[in-house]
Parts: structure tokens; sequence; C-alpha cells
DNA sequence: AGCACGCCGACT
DNA sequence: GTCGGCGTGCTC
């Protein structure tokens, strides 16, 4: 984008206010180049020198023709999109963002676009050629890299600091550049490289056999030549188009013999930008029919949707949700509309992937944080054309910049991982489609078997519209769910290890009738925790204030909130006893253990740690799917993305540990996570078993999963948020304060709530130690506001904190501390 | 978020 | 005396 027409003499200068991806609070104003000025358009990217040396891409967020006055506006340096690359409505939906999360747009903008499409400046040290000067002024180390430059030209900061090894090498070069040595060049390159195949053809003139003849003959004394030139022509005959790769492959050369016969101009090479997207053949007929009750089903939705934006479908597992969705998508497709299609990170299996693309071959584009960049920013640049109809992603996929929304699914909208937490945006993906939705006039479908009770709350007070769906698809009945008391087992001596005898028994009869089984553990690793039976002593992480679990893989102990990790001890690092009890249960030992009890039996694990790979998790899954996997223990991630007939029995090893947890959602999630693993079991013509075992067989949570009392669960539930004051009928603001020293922390945090306190009273609850008292060397202290929301406006109460967030950051009292706020917390 | 400037202790 | 530690404040 450099040369441009001469500029219209009557022109006025430009101003644009831009976003910079950054933590900044405001927009910042550039001047236009004239040359630039037809360019200066919202939403089109522009690279802009921020501070002395930085270079960020940024948006344009506005253009006016008025200069600011208290200051000299610096000129913008490029402006790189022919168009837009955001539309108006995604800067609104930006900065709806921005204020509803207590963020910056900087930040909605840094989460927004795949980092491909925000260029990198990388600082380049030149030699001044044209400058003459004295050796001997220079000094050691200026001489050194003096010298460096003579041989490279050029050196980049990072090059220079390896070359002194020292850090600060920026007077030096401030030095440098004072005696007009070197210069400084500011190189930005465009990281998104669009992926190219490199084609080869044969010259023309060798269509012609007796030069072709000629050429074979020619190429005798070059014989690596001469095998590229055969395979190329076997490759030809058979393909068409001949990839330089597949005439490496195929004729056993390297490219140097390829590069030596298109130095000759006897083949040449054209690189042709291609998809990174495998295209997939789009005729596969949709030939499912909808059930009854999934017809009707989905002409309430439709005839929902005519009053309201927002439906909550509320559909048991295995009543073919995903079977109405298609048809939705169907429908809005055919009226031209894009869809999103959003789903939690660990849903986004192979499974549901196939699925849709069986039905919408390369219409569908899948998104998601294990894509790189590249593949990224091309999805990004194809939603914008319009050429992808269909995105299947996780949460970030809602700041995509379609063009034509017309529908947005959110399946699974209780899960918890729709919501952001670590870098700010901490925004959940099915709160602000729903605001997406509103803004661009998009329908919204929330689909759940357990729907979080904001939803359903929502929905129940005709926010939303509800659709239920209790049917479960083909008539498949529901599991048969049995509560083993594990107190009792233990009493009787029945269990083994973790396993009551119950469950054992129940395993033996699955296996024998070829079916497969899942057991559940809702947490990985080995054994959580080591204690030493003569002083209690349990070794925690230097970081953290968690105890380290036992990893038997790596025969060590790990911290699961900042990954440090230690050797095992044998003897007790207090006391020096060496009777040490593992106490808790994990994946790992559940694996372990029933690996002893079932030797001949084929037993695998999913959890985080044995999926860490690209396609690992897929590996598992599809080898359990051809049953080369008996029993598949795992955390959680077993409970989605598994469609498998074949699951006949499930088994929850511990529902306590979940159930007790400490936090207000602990039974609503219990619920869930619970119901939809049990879900997992039984298909067709075949009723599934869940076998739960707990020591607590009477609680309410319990018994509302065995009667699958969705509503009951719901009823209890609200009653308990009403009384203590969560959502939904409070909203949430959670501010962590964070301070490597646990004193000040104390005081500051106390402070802090007290100043709160004072505006909004008994709305402020602590400051309280979090559950992990300290993480990566951070003390933590917490304050919840719960805001009436009904009574008290919300919007106030964010202004105020804003204010007062901004107040104690600059107060020198607090240095060293720092605040995250986290809206509506999950 | 960077990065400079500035003010302090510990070493060529 | 300088190097490099970090604290503070600004960036159009």
């Amino acid at each position: 984008m450099k040369d441009f027409e001469a500029a219209d003499p009557n022109h006025q200068t430009l101003f644009v206010e831009v976003i910079l991806p950054l933590a900044i609070p405001r927009t910042y104003t550039y001047r236009v180049p004239a040359t630039l000025n037809d360019f200066a358009e919202k939403g089109r990217r522009a690279v802009v020198q921020f501070g002395k040396s930085k270079i960020y891409t940024a948006i344009i967020h506005s253009v006016s023709k008025q200069a600011p006055e208290k200051y000299e506006a610096k000129y913008l340096l490029d402006i790189i999109d022919p168009q837009p690359i955001v539309h108006l409505v995604q800067l609104e939906f930006w900065q709806w963002i921005a204020d509803y999360y207590l963020c910056t747009l900087g930040e909605v903008m840094a989460a927004a676009l795949p980092s491909a499409l925000k260029l990198a400046s990388e600082t380049r040290i030149v030699l001044n050629l044209e400058h003459t000067f004295d050796r001997n002024l220079l000094n050691d180390k200026e001489f050194l890299i003096l010298d460096a430059l003579e041989l490279r030209h050029e050196l980049s900061i990072s090059e220079i600091t390896k070359i002194l090894a020292q850090k600060s090498i920026f007077p030096l070069l401030k030095s440098l550049l004072d005696k007009k040595i070197i210069f400084i060049s500011e190189e930005i390159s465009e990281k998104y490289q669009p992926k190219k195949l490199s084609i080869i053809t044969l010259n023309d003139f060798y269509e012609d056999r007796e030069n072709l003849k000629q050429l074979f003959s020619v190429l005798e004394r070059a014989p690596k030549q001469l095998d590229a030139l055969l395979a190329y022509m076997k490759l030809k005959k058979e393909f068409g188009e001949v990839k330089k790769a597949a005439i490496i492959e195929e004729g056993g050369v390297n490219s140097a013999a390829i590069k030596a016969l298109i130095d000759k101009d006897i083949f040449i090479q054209v690189d042709k930008v291609v998809s990174r997207f495998s295209s997939f053949d789009n005729s596969v007929a949709s030939d499912f029919i909808l059930s009854e009750d999934q017809n009707l089903a989905f002409q309430q939705i439709k005839e929902s949707f005519i009053e309201k934006s927002t439906v909550l479908l509320h559909g048991i597992t295995s009543s073919g949700k995903t079977q109405i969705y298609i048809r939705l998508i169907e429908e809005y497709l055919a009226k031209g509309n894009q869809v999103l299609y959003l789903l939690p990170e660990i849903a986004l299996t192979g499974q549901m992937i196939d699925r849709l693309k069986i039905y919408f071959g390369n219409q569908i584009i899948v998104y998601h944080s294990r894509f790189n960049d590249n593949e990224r920013a091309e999805i990004w640049q194809k939603v914008l054309t319009n050429e992808v109809k269909i995105v299947l992603g996780a949460r970030s996929s809602v700041f995509l910049p379609f063009c034509d929304l017309g529908l947005i699914i959110v399946d699974e909208e209780h899960e918890a991982s729709f919501k952001q937490y670590d870098p700010a945006p901490r925004y959940n993906a099915r709160d602000i489609a729903i605001i997406l939705g509103n803004m661009v006039k998009a329908k919204v479908l929330l689909g759940s078997a357990t729907p979080a009770l904001e939803t359903y709350f929502n929905a129940l007070s005709n926010k939303y519209g509800l659709v239920k769906l209790l049917t479960r698809y083909g008539g498949v009945k529901l599991p048969e769910i049995e509560v083993v008391s594990i107190t009792e087992e233990k009493a009787r001596k029945l269990n083994k290890e973790n396993f009551s005898s119950v469950l054992l028994n129940q395993i033996d009869q699955t296996l024998a009738q070829k079916e497969q089984v899942i057991l559940f553990q809702n947490r990985r690793g080995y054994v959580p925790v080591l204690i030493c039976k003569t002083c209690g002593n349990t070794p925690k992480c230097i970081n953290c204030d968690v105890s380290l679990t036992y990893h038997k893989a790596s025969g060590k102990l790990h911290c699961h909130y900042c990954g440090y990790k230690e050797e095992n001890i044998t003897e007790c690092p207090a006391c020096g006893s060496r009777h040490i009890e593992y106490k808790g249960l994990g994946t790992e030992k559940v694996e372990d253990d029933l690996k002893v009890l079932l030797p001949d039996v084929k037993i695998a694990r999913m959890d985080y740690d044995t999926t860490r790979n690209k396609n690992a998790h897929q590996i598992i899954l599809n080898d359990f799917e051809d049953r080369k996997i008996d029993i598949l223990v795992g955390t959680q991630m077993v409970a989605k993305g598994l469609d498998f007939d074949n699951i006949t029995l499930i088994g929850i090893i511990n529902a306590d540990s979940m159930i007790q947890f400490p936090d207000f959602r602990a039974y609503e999630r219990s619920f869930q996570m619970l119901s939809q693993v049990a879900g997992r079991a039984g298909r067709r013509n075949k009723q599934g078993k869940v076998i739960i075992q707990t020591y607590d067989v009477k609680h309410r949570v319990i018994k509302q999963i065995v009667a699958n009392d969705y509503e009951g669960m719901y009823r209890e539930e609200m009653i308990e948020r009403k009384q203590f004051r969560y959502p939904p009928f409070y909203k949430i603001i959670q501010i962590d304060i964070k301070h490597k020293d646990l004193g000040k922390l104390l005081m500051i945090a106390e402070q802090f709530a007290k100043e709160l306190k004072l505006h909004l009273g008994d709305l402020v609850l602590g400051p309280q130690s979090p559950l992990i008292g300290r993480v990566r060397n951070y003390y933590i202290q917490c304050i919840i506001i719960k805001i009436d929301w009904k009574n008290q406006s919300v919007v106030k109460i964010k202004n105020l904190l804003k204010e007062k967030v901004i107040l104690f950051e600059a107060d020198k009292l607090n240095k060293g501390a720092f605040v995250v706020v986290d809206v509506d917390p999950y």
C-alpha cells in the first residue's frame, strides 16, 4: 500500500481515533497523511508508532477533521486494509463488552483479532554508511556492535543483546545513534502468510516430442534431474497438476535437483495460494427425519423466534438437539444468512465436527484455540467476505466479523468454559452472543440438557422463549441409576480399593456382553495429597497454597495451579517419619488400581494429562469407538462429545468431592455434570446403567439426579440463591486483589473493602481468602459485590467501582498490588 | 503493555 | 565512578 496517486490539492487534513491492542483506557489520535485520506475509514487497520519505539496495528475507531488542540498528533504510518476488517457493529459490540466487563477497548480488540492480523514491529539496527567517524572515540562495547554491523549490515535488538551478553543495550544504542553511526529502522511485517503450494509445470518447449527426446539425452549426465523429470511425467499423467513436494517424494530427489531444472528453464514453478482447510464433498444428503417430538420442538423454536430474540431449548441428553440445530441452520442458510454455532472447547471434537461436515460440507468451518494464527486469520477473512457460512467454534468465535449473521446457537450453554477468566476481557461467550444477536438482529438459540439457573430463570420469566424436548430420540430409555454407599461397602469390607462390589460386578457383566464402560472421577493425577501419618504434614506448592498432587507417570509432585514440580518424598520433610499415606483419588490411580484388578481388560485414561497433544483426544476417542478400549477412565472430558452406542455402564467413582466443593454453584454443577455423564449410558435398544458411589446417599442432589429431576433441582437451588443473595437474583462482581506480601495485602484489601463499603454498604463482602490463597507467588484476597439488580443501578455501581479501582491503582500505598475485576464470575 | 527516566545500592 | 535494580509515569 505504498504508491498512491497524488492527493487532491484541495484535500483536508484528516485525523483518526485508533484503538490500540493494549490495556489503555483511551483511543489515540493520529494524523492521516494526505495520500491515505481515501483509506481513512472506520474498521480498517492503521499502522502507528506509539511511544518512542513501538509500532502497533491499531483499528480506526473514528475519523474526524478536527485537529487535537492540546498536542500535535503524529502521522499514522500506513493503512493496510483495502476495506474494513471489522464491521461498525463489531466496534459497538467491543465497546459494550468493555463497558460491561470493566476492561479497555484495547483488551477486547486484542482478544478479538487473531494475532496474525496484528502487525509486529521488529526494531532493526542499521549501520549508517554515509557517516564517517573516528573509531578511536568508541568504547569496547560500541566497537563490538560496530564490528557485528559491518559484517551483517543490520541487526535486531535481540541479536545485539546476545552479542553484548547484557540486558540494557538502549543507552549504548542511544550513544551510537547520537554519534550518527547507526540508525534505527522499524520493520513491520504482515504476520499472516497465506499458505502456498508450489506447482511445477514443464516448459511448453518440451511439449514437442523431438525437444523432449533431446532433453532426456542432455540430462543423462544428471541422473537426479532425470529422476525428477520422470517423476514429473508420471505425476502429470496421473493427477494433471504436479506439486513440487510430490516430485520430491515420487522421484526420490531433493529440491536442489528441481531447482537446477528451474534454473535451466526446463521446469517452471508457480506458487499458488491455497486454503489451509481441506474441502469436503458437499453432496452428502441430509437424509434424517426429525421425530415427532423433535419436529414439534423445531416448530416451537421458530414460532418463539417471531417474538423473542433468544430461545432456550431445554432438551435432555440424547433427545437429538443436534438434528434440530441442523434443520434450523439449513433454514438460515437458505435465507443466505451466516450461522455461528458455539460449543465449549472441550466438546469441539471430531465427532461433532464430522457430523456437521457431512451435512454442510465446506460451507462450515471450525474455529478454536488449537488452530495456529495463520489458520485463524484465514478464517477471519473468509467470514468477512461471506465465503464461509457456518462457523463451529469455541468462545472466541463470537468475535469473528460476520457480515450477515442470522442465527447463533450456543450449545451446552450452561458450561463454565464459555466464561473467560485469564486475560481480560473476562467475558461469557453465551452472554455476549445474546448481546451480539440483539445488535445484528440475529436469533440466538441456547441449548442444554441442564440449563444454567440464570438461563432457566430468564426463560421462565419470559425474557427468553422456552422450548422443551423431554423425550430421548428413537425411544432410548433413560439409564437406570443406582446409588452405592461407600460407607456401607467399607463397613462390610466389600470394596476393593475405590471400587464397590456392586460396581465391579456390573463391570464384569458389561464386559462379558462385549459392551463398554466409562469410569468418571473428576480429578486428574494420581493421588491428590500425601499425608504424614505421624505429624499430619502435607507437601504444599512453594508458590500456591495448594497441596501437591502425586503423578505416577512423572514420579513427581505437581501443583495444578502453577505447574510447579518437585521430587516425590519417602519420608516426611517435617518430622522425618516414613509413614506417609496417600490420600484422595485421581484418574491415574483409578486407572492403575483397575489394571491390577482386571489385568486382561483394555483400559485407557482420558484427562488433561493424556490429551495435551493436538490429536491425542481424537485418538483416544477413535480407539474407544473402534472398541480397542473396554474401559475409559476420565475426568469431565469423558462427559462431552462421546456419543457411542456401545457404552452401557457408567461408574461415578466418588460423587462427594464435587458436591462438597466450596462454591455456591457446586450443587448446580454436580447436577449438570453427573446428568451429562449419566446421559452417555445406553443407546438405541439398550438401557444403560449408571452407578454412583458416594458417602452421602441421602444428599438431595443425588436424589435429584436419580430422579432426573431438573425442575426440582432448580426450585430448591433458587430458594438458596435468593436467601444467600446469589445469581440470578443478585449480580456478582468479584474483585481479586493480589500481592506478594501477605501482610500488606491484608491491609490493602481491608482498606479497599472499607472504601467500597462506604459507598455500597452491605453489598460488599470480604475481603476473604479464596479457596486457593496463593497462586504463582501472589497472595490473593477477594472482595465480592452483590448487586440487587432489580432495585439498584448496576451501571452506577460499575462506574463507581471503576473510579475506585483507578484511584486504588494510583495510590502509592497500594504499590505492588494489582486488582482483577471479574463481572459475573463463574 | 512497553519503555524511558530517575533514583538508589554493588561492583568493574 | 558506572551498571543495573526497580519504581513511576507517559504514550496521540
